[in-house]
DNA sequence: TTGTATGCGTTATCAA
DNA sequence: TTGATAACGCATACAA
């Protein structure tokens, strides 16, 4: 009842167990013959190896655990469209996924995830949790031994630690810049929750755009919001609320920008002739916003692809220094921010 | 170097590895005193146990293997969504998760997926492929024996099969009749990609609603989409183009209603006082739509759950026949469906 | 080119 | 209540 194991195969084609498994791996020359009677064994039994038993020889799982945050997170843009890259090369690599989840984003309590890729042996980790507040500081303190390797996503790059990650601050001043070259003074500012690294860095890069062509970083320009839509609306409100002036504004990311476009048709405010309009992510929802919402690209793909590229060079000990890796993002301009553009 | 084994905590704490793993296990009693000496044995060493080797000799990963579907899928709503359901429930059961990819969702190439869980000896799985067209017919033909029991999501219930669902044309028919209540007459529909069983099923629905109020389901009400935002917009145009009349749109999902409303807005067409719309998934963002979106909420956190408690009843050998559930949707009612309503 | 023996870390059986 | 030993399925060093 229990599956074949090599012995049977061994037993059924004649040979002794070793060589069945020289002739799986190839690491040792087998016969063609042999090796012709191994197959045929395998096919008739439905034979395949049992990774548990071989991770336990060899030291080596083949497994790579991927480290997410509970509910809602997975549902954003962004951890779908890192999925995908990190599964397209892991496959490649000859590595399976193990989903590990951290119990709370803002939290410290990190052992339960690590320890479950602990338990099974993960030859490296992809720690995707987003920065917030200290929730890295235990980077610092974590006895690395014992652990394994561990490629960090969406968290400031730093000399300890590999990190991939997406320069969101040159992505902002890239949105915020094109809305100053559309003629904007007045811009205003959705930002994510501000304990978020990345909701900092976007907002940095908004203020150094408007610094750059001599505007004037208002506080009053600039509204928090939780990164999802409803939030965006309310945020809106209270950007209008607070400067009469105000003729552009770009939203942290598109889904809050799909909130300013709800508080925007609400209020009557066309856009983009009254307002223009700009977010981030560039969701394939974005493209079919009313009007076409201009958004910042984010090479997510290909991050997950590189983080896993830079854990299999640690793993197979290639790497130097931790790897510091920083994609750059690109505008994608729609009718959102362009006044001038006919309707089509 | 290498991580610290239970041998290790046995010869530190001054007892036989046996006990140790007693202590751990619970299974056999193990006194006070000596007890203590292991848990600080395991403190100071660190020492974590390897489910590898637990899972060689117990023949029990406490894995779960996910099969989806490459590329985009995962960003669809729903994955996210049941993905959270079973993280939870698993989690709560014991079971760590393992996510595989189908290469090619309408293929019948489910042999390395399946494999991929085999490997590491996954004491179940999860099939969240959509059913398309025939690909699930390999379970028909599959030799169960060697493979861990499947409880499958997304497909039609059939006998044979342990299946966690949703009433899809349940669904279709409480947006349809919902629409028919407010007064629509001339009712189209923009549909998944016909080879999808859910796509089918809602589009039933739809068709079941219009009979039983008796109104005529014209082929010229129906428009196909392909789940994306941007082929319903499409759709929408369609249908327009089509039907003179129409004065109300079931869209199968959220993505290509937020679509037909970009229409609507381009064609100045007014929802809901010239056109009434309707969606399906009840999406985070379908509230935050302008209008915002009446849509159909399938319980899919509750369906992770269920999927994965079926499988726990399997494996542990307390399910009889192949458990088939089907969960019931509800309408979530907004401004796009309410001529009467005053605007917020 | 192939067979034999040993060990990976753990649990279970048996004896003490 | 505890210790010794075998076994899980596989890979490897060594002998043939």
């Amino acid at each position: 009842m229990s599956p074949p194991t090599i012995i049977d195969v061994a037993h059924r084609a004649g040979v002794s167990p070793g060589t069945v498994s020289n002739a799986l791996s190839g690491k040792r020359p087998v016969s063609a013959a042999t090796r012709a009677r191994i197959e045929q064994a395998i096919a008739e039994l439905g034979y395949a190896p049992n990774f548990m038993a071989r991770g336990l020889v060899n030291q080596r799982s083949h497994i790579i655990a991927i480290v997410v945050t509970e509910f809602r997170d997975l549902g954003f843009y962004g951890y779908s469209s890192t999925l995908t890259g990190i599964q397209q090369k892991a496959t490649k690599l000859g590595y399976s996924l193990m989903l590990n989840f951290a119990a709370d984003p803002t939290g410290r309590e990190v052992l339960p995830a690590l320890n479950g890729a602990k338990k099974y042996q993960a030859d490296g980790v992809i720690w995707a949790v987003h920065e917030i507040e200290g929730n890295r500081d235990w980077t610092a303190s974590l006895d690395a031994a014992g652990y394994p390797p561990i490629v960090h996503l969406h968290t400031r790059p730093q000399p300890h630690l590999a990190v991939v990650t997406i320069d969101n601050r040159a992505g902002a001043r890239l949105a915020t810049g094109h809305l100053i070259e559309q003629g904007a003074k007045t811009i205003g500012i959705i930002t994510g929750p501000l304990n978020w690294w990345e909701a900092q860095e976007r907002l940095a890069g908004w203020r150094e755009a408007l610094l750059a062509a001599g505007l004037f970083a208002d506080e009053a320009l600039v509204a928090e919001g939780d990164w999802l839509a409803d939030s965006g609306r309310l945020a809106m409100e209270t950007l209008l609320a607070r400067n009469p002036g105000l003729d552009a504004v770009f939203a942290s990311n598109d889904t809050m920008a799909l909130g300013a476009l709800h508080t925007a048709h609400a209020r009557g405010l066309a856009v983009p002739d009254d307002l223009l309009l700009a977010g981030f992510d560039n969701t394939p929802e974005a493209a079919v916003y009313w009007p076409p919402l201009t958004s910042v690209r984010q090479g997510l793909r290909q991050m997950g692809c590189l983080a896993v590229e830079t854990l299999h060079a640690i793993i197979e000990e290639q790497a130097g220094a931790p790897p510091q890796i920083q994609l750059q993002p690109e505008l994608v301009v729609r009718r959102s921010s362009q006044k001038t553009a006919a309707a089509a």
